[in-house]
DNA sequence: CTGTGTGCAAAGCTTTTGCACTACT
DNA sequence: AGTAGTGCAAAAGCTTTGCACACAG
């Protein structure tokens, strides 16, 4: 867990109002690198003791990740998670226990950018490597 | 729209039991390469005039995506889409409109795959380029 | 006192589950 | 009749919305 004042600055400096609920999900997302989902956030906000909402917890994981502070995961269709590790890199995940591990960018470099749609920016490039257990 | 003897047999092949409800789903998603969430085919499926529930759907496509005849894509953290295009390919996902576009693998050839966990075996790498509107 | 920003209960979605029904053996 | 497979209403679960409250100007 780190501590609240640098949580404070470190929200501060992304112009994030550190309030209280903010501090504790923050705290908990950096704590370590990590993949978590909303309610995994929740149950260890609640295990060290502050008072937070389920909507509160959604509506901030998505405000840090806008922000740029954590990063979103798309690889489950049933929960989005978040990854404390916003350096560029990819994802595996075992579609058969959940499990999510991260394999850096110099491991799986990812090819020049094709042709993009008129109008459009690139905002980022997933790569999710699919593995299930070889039973 | 395709006719249904070659629905059916395409089905067959696949060892899934022909019912109307899956030559009808079938058929509008293999109509055209295009990709569709649930609730779209389930509006075509009923333009169409097959009644056809709205779990059915659901189930169905999960049938036909496990079975290979058509590929899941997560791309938008509330829905999963479907693609009738199985050939190897990405996606472009412009997160402002929702448009989701394929780019061919050979454009965009990912490289070897890394080291994977023990015991586990590759299904499938899925790359996602997030764009947004060049406001 | 007014306006902006925050937190959360309740509502809204998509998706899954459990059961009734069908169609074969 | 028994059994495997199918379709769907209802339930479940994640996420968003709309509103009450807090706080700064």
């Amino acid at each position: 867990m780190l501590n609240r004042a640098e949580i404070n600055h470190r929200l501060q400096g992304l112009g994030i109002n550190p309030t209280q609920q903010r501090v504790s999900i923050a705290s908990c997302m950096l704590a370590q690198p990590q993949h978590l989902a909303a309610d995994q956030v929740l149950a260890m906000v609640r295990a060290e003791g502050a008072n937070v909402s389920k909507a509160t917890v959604y509506n901030t994981l998505a405000l840090f990740a806008r922000k740029g502070l954590i990063r979103e995961v798309i690889v489950d269709p049933s929960r989005v998670f978040y990854d404390s590790n916003t350096d560029p890199h990819h994802h595996i995940y075992n579609v058969d226990t959940g499990a999510l591990e991260d394999v850096d960018a110099s491991e799986f470099p990812v090819p020049e950018m094709p042709h993009l749609p008129e109008g459009t920016v690139a905002e980022g490039v997933d790569v999710v490597i699919r593995v299930r257990n070889n039973a």
